[in-house]
DNA sequence: TCTGGGGTCCTAGGACCC
DNA sequence: TCTGGGGTCCTAGGACCC
């Protein structure tokens, strides 16, 4: 089973503050080249949609609500999916922040009918936490995944390997999960349109294709005739690499202007590396350029570290060297080649969910957030016009 | 007012060693 | 007779996903 939150960021803000219910919503920020994080069902009626900057979204849908994203409340309203879950199978493997693979083998071979017991289970997630779920289950974790992304929101879908045919091969190229928007132009100038044109030239052997997919072709062709991985990885793997990115206020040139912003950067590297046990053995400072490129330099250390300074000065002498006449969008540091330290702590990590077991829990946190909080950061945009604000 | 921020994995080329 | 073949490690850039 893939089991996957529906616009959960927008679902999130709508359960802190239910007089948003209904409407057209945005969470993404609102400044200088802010984009969509998530949007309501309402507001991508409008043709509003992640990614979107959030201006032309606005332009779309100029009622629409806009709302700062709350990362902690997220994380809280995650833990309490995953531990609903883990009430029906254990053997879960967190995907994403609102998405988890599930071998649900066990109960749907036990019980009487599987299509109403799942039914039961995602209604009753909504009841309990207010989230709603896409469900698909199917004989492999990418098909899995595609079936759950077929029907939204509350979607329950199916896909056995022979319905393969019929309910794949119609669809368009762009939602084979895996090939993104710089493939798809060229599969389709060469004539794959859909995923069953994709199916048909792996039969083929295509030689173009395979030159183009690279070593992932051997992947799509297993996955497109009903293979590829059905375990689900239960173990949280390791973080390898920790980095911290920021576009700038202004486009600037020149160390002195982005030294502080620099700075800032390596400290929060620094705090996360901490937070997860972790030194590294290289780092990588990337910039975007005004026209969008990006660019990076990396360097291996002689010892792991993980001090905030030393790693301010390394980025500081590879950026003078590198970038200090360029026109620079975006700062970021990238520690990589992590490593534990010798004397493991426990580790409190983001899907350390087990410790909150009990859903009402979840209720109190997001209470104690909310106070923590300012009043939600809701902003009309026509009162705030009327207002000047 | 063009285009966030966090990641993973792949590719191609080069340095270096035997 | 201008210049092998295998391996590791590193770097820069990109594609893709949420």
């Amino acid at each position: 089973m893939h089991i996957d939150l529906n616009a959960f960021f927008a679902t999130c803000e709508v359960l802190r503050d239910p007089s948003l219910k209904g409407k057209p919503l945005i969470v993404g920020h609102v400044g200088r080249s802010g984009i969509v994080s998530t949007c309501s069902y309402e507001a991508r009626k409008y043709g509003v949609h992640s990614g979107q900057p959030t201006f032309q979204a606005l332009k779309c849908c100029p009622e629409a609500i806009v709302v700062e994203p709350h990362f902690k409340i997220y994380e809280v309203y995650s833990r309490s999916f995953f531990s609903y879950v883990k009430r029906y199978s254990q053997i879960i493997e967190v995907a994403s922040i609102d998405e988890c693979y599930v071998d649900m083998t066990k109960p749907l071979t036990e019980c009487k009918d599987p299509v109403a017991y799942l039914r039961a289970m995602q209604f009753e997630l909504k009841k309990e936490t207010g989230l709603s779920c896409s469900i698909g289950i199917a004989p492999t974790k990418w098909l899995a995944k595609m079936a759950s992304d077929m029907k939204k929101p509350m979607g329950l879908v199916f896909l056995r390997k022979k319905d393969i045919p019929k309910m794949l091969y119609p669809m368009p190229i762009e939602n084979f999960w895996g090939i993104g928007k710089k493939t798809t132009p060229r599969l389709r100038e060469h004539g794959i349109n859909t995923i069953g044109d994709l199916a048909k030239a792996v039969e083929y052997e295509d030689s173009y294709l395979q030159k183009e997919l690279g070593k992932f072709y051997l992947t799509v062709k297993q996955w497109i005739q009903g293979g590829g991985s059905d375990t689900v990885e239960v173990e949280y793997a390791d973080p390898k690499s920790i980095g911290v990115s920021e576009t700038l206020m202004y486009d600037s040139t020149g160390y002195d202007e982005i030294s502080k912003t620099l700075h800032e950067i390596c400290l929060e590297v620094s705090r996360r590396a901490a937070k997860e046990n972790k030194v590294g053995k290289g780092m990588t400072l990337h910039v975007k350029d005004t026209a969008f490129k990006s660019h990076s330099k990396a360097m291996t250390f002689e010892e792991p570290t993980r001090d905030g300074e030393t790693l301010f000065a390394r980025a500081s002498a590879l950026y003078k060297a590198h970038y200090n006449t360029l026109e620079v969008r975006l700062v970021g540091v990238t520690l990589e080649k992590l490593g534990s330290m010798a004397k493991a702590e426990v580790q409190m990590n983001l899907w350390n969910y087990e410790q909150y077991e009990e859903l009402d829990k979840t209720k109190l946190l997001i209470a104690e957030l909310n106070r923590k909080l300012d009043k939600p950061s809701l902003m009309r945009l026509s009162e705030a016009k009327k207002k000047g604000e």
